[in-house]
DNA sequence: ACCTGAACACCGTTCAAGT
DNA sequence: ACCTGAACACCGTTCAAGT
């Protein structure tokens, strides 16, 4: 039990906490965030458990960052290709990102809302749907039909909560920094009032859309004759 | 402390346990699975924690039962429909049963292997897609576009795991229970040998599938001009 | 033979005591 | 003022002791 490893290295900025989060997450056997107790982040960092209280509130925010920091990873999206192309580009990209975190998806899926990060991404993908024409209407469809495969896995990427949401000047500030996703919340297609980001949406027409989509799309395949060995892919 | 409740009602069943589980992960506030403990439950069904390692192996198993109990309420198909429609109503009947129990998805997500219920219930869409004339391969397919909303919900069903698989003698018996999903994992579209169930598939390959049929769906309806106000839902 | 209380090795988080 | 050890209220599971 020596100190080892020179006393007070770097005095264990936020970042630094998270990394070694990621890094533990990342590694440890297939454990995941499962796996990553605060106890063992900090033994990992050389400090007592308490000390990783000074940079994140609680174990909640910790994975929160965690995700932030690798959903910001993911790459910018190449300029001016087709909509669709520049869509199928920007989510393959973020696939390759969260592969690397195979415990990232799991995360996304319990956080009580998406980190500014993942807002980052989403506003980018409605801008490619919205420059390419689509209307904001469609354009909130699919972008539900398409749901976490935005980020490169098959999950929802956040269930509707009935939260209290934010208030008048929050939504101001979110639809500054996020004017995509604040024009389709605030499309008027599900008849309830949108709040800025994800809740008031009709759940069941959403499933069903996707659904629809999907099972048209398979009846065309299947009337085209459509086989995978046809290098039919794209 | 007194004994209460008469001495020994019934000497506690599998079932009894696991109906109990489900009627606590259903209540309690929203808490899900994640609120329930082994030392609860067994306190909610006047035992001490140890009495549940006797109907239960352990925590995991008990979620497994859990998901079991809650999939088999899932209600037979309607007889003699088109595929396209025969899935359909399967799936959303699917969707009803689980969205009485909204901590269900998760926990099957989290699942290491399916259930014999949800093997049940894959075997019969399956049977759907074949007996409407699709191919082996192309229902392969579609049955992993849909992943999730297959039980009425948004996720993986479960995440290829790499494990050891079933021996010789229990995939032939899997085979001969689930014959459906015997044939599609036979079908050698991929390259690999394909195990009994889930395993060996080009998850790339299945994720832009999915992606391009969303993709391509979305294309067409922007193309023909579709709008949700339309009444065009189906 | 059966059941179970106490115990073990954890966990996230609090809080008062020590420097 | 800052840091942290001990403590609190849990957890899943084991195991030996009691009937």
């Amino acid at each position: 039990m020596t100190e080892g490893e020179g006393t007070r290295r770097t005095p264990l900025n936020r970042e630094r906490v998270l990394r070694a989060a990621v890094a533990f997450a990342d590694g440890e056997g297939g454990g995941g965030a499962d796996a990553l107790s605060m106890r063992k982040l900090a033994q990992e960092l050389g400090v007592v458990p308490m000390a990783l209280y000074k940079h994140v509130a609680n174990r909640e925010e910790l994975l929160t960052g965690m995700v932030d920091t690798v959903v910001g990873e993911i790459a910018p999206p190449a300029p001016g290709a087709h909509w669709k192309g520049a869509v199928r580009d920007r989510v393959l990209s973020a696939r390759r990102t969260l592969r690397r975190h195979p415990w990232a998806p799991r995360v996304i899926e319990a956080l009580p809302a998406p980190t500014p990060a993942m807002l980052d991404h989403l506003d980018a993908v409605i801008g490619l749907f919205r420059s390419g024409g689509l209307s904001a209407d469609l354009t909130h469809h699919a972008m539900h039909a398409l749901g976490g495969r935005l980020l490169g896995f098959t999950q929802e990427l956040f269930t509707a909560s009935p939260g209290p949401g934010p208030d008048a000047g929050a939504a101001a500030q979110l639809a500054a920094r996020y004017p995509h996703i604040a024009e389709i919340a605030a499309t008027a297609a599900h008849a309830k009032d949108g709040s800025a980001v994800g809740g008031g949406c009709d759940d069941q027409f959403e499933f069903e859309f996707a659904l629809d989509v999907l099972l048209d799309g398979i009846e065309r395949l299947h009337r085209a004759g459509w086989t995978s060995a046809a290098g039919d892919r794209r």
